[in-house]
DNA sequence: GCATAACTTTGCATGGTATGCAACAATTGC
DNA sequence: GCAATTGTTGCATACCATGCAAAGTTATGC
């Protein structure tokens, strides 16, 4: 999925990455509404247009590359047996593992949007790839006329595994592992609370 | 919290939803890509510049008003003391009875979703204030330490609230109390789902 | 009624956002 | 090395969004 081990693809690869922390550089200095696309530009040292050719938009550029499934990860999912959920979250340690997410980086993520909460729908849509992928994974176990549960159990993992995300960030003794069942637990413990009928 | 019988508010209302309107025919006739401000403005008949006395963009002009909370029903949830989710819904029943959402611009806004699925994310965006009130709700259930449970609470709510609301719009049997039924029974069915070791 | 306060609509100026295009530069594969 | 491919950049262009102030409308108090 990831490595391509070319110039090209390095650099391509590096370049994104500075384009995202300059991006939350700036936003975490000035504010959010102060971040103009020229400003990210400038401080990554490329031009406007190069900005544009990395990232849609300064939103993109903030919460960054989009996670997805791999074609192994899927095709894994295909031949798994497991409950549902857990091959889910099998699925989503799978990515973790290959794309060793930046713990530096997370970290300025989780500040920014701790100072600004209105950005957390925009970091959530940011995931919208990979709910879409988890929907799809969903339908092929329940059948295509459960779309809409499919759709909300992608919706489910994916938001308690960003909250996992964020707690990973700040907490330098939690593995991959501990992310997953931590987002794992807090699926179960809503799973009871919104299905029984006390409190 | 709607009615406000005065002649300005009247006008307000109207011309809101006469720019919602105007902005999901071009939407629905020339895609979506193709909408810009100025041709909403012309279409429901003001200056671009009151387009943004109404609407801070394009995308808010197509998902329409913003739902939320009266203090009534927030009053009302504090006194409640049925089940969480049963109370959510009752606070949803109740927005809904209040607003008396149009059928016709429903189904204006299901067709559009239909036919760009790229514009879902956006249309539950438009549901960020509901949520977050139903968090806060929740938050004073359960206690402030289980906010990251609240929130996902909130958002299973809201999501299957929008999908029943879908349903609802080419379902003309369909009354308030049905589509607040059909959303309640998704989260028991999608709680029990994720929550037990089957599947 | 009528004067005046409160609010709404509008045009204009301004600056940020985003894309297509074509020229030039870098890298890859052979 | 050299040709093909891919990446970077400047420029032109169009759209998006906001502040401000003037003109028009509605509401309020008397």
């Amino acid at each position: 999925m990831t490595p391509s081990s070319t110039l090209r693809d390095r650099r391509r690869m590096q370049t994104e990455r500075e384009i995202q922390v300059a991006a939350l550089r700036i936003a975490l200095r000035d504010g959010y509404e102060a971040v103009t696309t020229e400003m990210i530009a400038a401080e990554a040292g490329i031009s406007l247009r190069t900005f544009f050719n990395y990232y849609p938009n300064k939103e993109a550029a903030i919460v960054g590359r989009r996670p997805q499934f791999g074609d192994r990860t899927l095709a894994w999912f295909q031949s798994a047996s497991g409950p549902l959920v857990d091959d889910l979250f099998e699925a989503l340690r799978q990515i973790l593992e290959d794309k060793q997410p930046n713990r530096d980086t997370t970290k300025m993520v989780d500040a920014l949007l701790s100072q600004m909460p209105e950005l957390v729908p925009a970091f959530y849509a940011s995931l919208q790839i990979l709910k879409d992928q988890m929907a799809d994974l969903a339908v092929s176990r329940l059948g295509e006329q459960a779309r809409p549960d499919a759709e909300m159990i992608a919706e489910i993992v994916a938001h308690a595994t960003a909250n996992a995300f964020r707690r990973w960030a700040h907490d330098e003794t939690m593995g991959v592992d501990d992310l997953v069942r931590v987002a794992r637990q807090q699926i179960v413990r809503v799973g009871e609370m919104i299905s029984k009928r006390s409190s």
